[in-house]
DNA sequence: CTCAGAATGATAATCGTTGTCAACTCGGTG
DNA sequence: CACCGAGTTGACAACGATTATCATTCTGAG
């Protein structure tokens, strides 16, 4: 059948998009990612990245978690499910897995007759590098 | 020293929204709030609103968390560090406390050189009673 | 080449949240 | 009691991230 159902080829865009988010290894916004792109002279429309982040998202080849002010940022992951530490102050990123967590919230949540269980998880702090920056000033 | 450092007595819209705030189990968001306490003939601004639950948030009165969306919701919890198990269709919610996880999330931070750490963590799923009714629909 | 359908992007609209600032409250003072 | 000043309020404007709109452009099959 001609084309069949498969996932159509990246259109320039998302492939800018998907390229941008592959080189950075922290969360980024969608505007900063943006920005980046227009500086690197990719001329991409921002609705278009924000579609672009979202079609990853959703086929989940990328994490998407809120900053404390409620914007979104995103970052290109390992697949598979996992947590991040994460730097607050470098935005430094260290994918995290744990095992006894997972096996954990379906516990508590089981205990509470809850079912289709999924959680959250991610952690902050400052890293070695920043704690050592700032501890001057 | 006329009134001396001790925090001062809350004004009557402050009131307000800690009652309201203590007589709903759930997580709900400020405009939310606002709404009940407009329906309840309270007059309170909805500046106001956000200032106290702001208030109240710094002061650990209150767990903050941000829905998918990035509504920010507020619940009047029990004080202490905690988790919550949130049925995310009826909104029912279980304050749970882990340990293991506590020196978990701190014992990988330590690992990756990480100092000053916090971490956020929820539980989403579908509570006995939702499970029940919608099996049918 | 030609056309239908998908994707794009400039812009407007949406919506939660925060800033502004004049009016108000309230306890202390004379 | 009249007055003062610091803190609070609330209507409204401003803000910023995200989403909707829709005319234009791209793509690829026939
Ligand atoms: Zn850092
Ligand atoms: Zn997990
Ligand atoms: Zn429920
Ligand atoms: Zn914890």
């Amino acid at each position: 059948m001609t084309t069949g159902r498969a996932s159509r080829r990246p259109t320039r865009q998302q492939q800018a998009v998907a390229d941008i988010l592959g080189q950075s290894a922290d969360f980024a916004s969608a505007q900063a990612l943006h920005g980046r792109l227009r500086e690197a002279g990719e001329t991409v429309g921002l609705a278009t990245v924000y579609r672009a982040l979202q079609a990853m998202a959703d086929a989940g080849q990328v994490d998407v978690l809120r900053t404390d002010d409620g914007e979104a940022v995103y970052r290109a992951c390992e697949p598979g499910h996992h947590h991040h530490l994460v730097c607050r102050t470098c935005g430094r990123t260290v994918e995290v897995e744990g095992p006894a967590v997972e096996t954990w919230t379906d516990r508590v949540a089981a205990e509470h007759g809850f079912i289709d269980v999924t959680h959250t998880l991610e952690i902050f702090g400052t890293c070695a590098d920043c704690a050592r920056g700032a501890s001057a000033s």
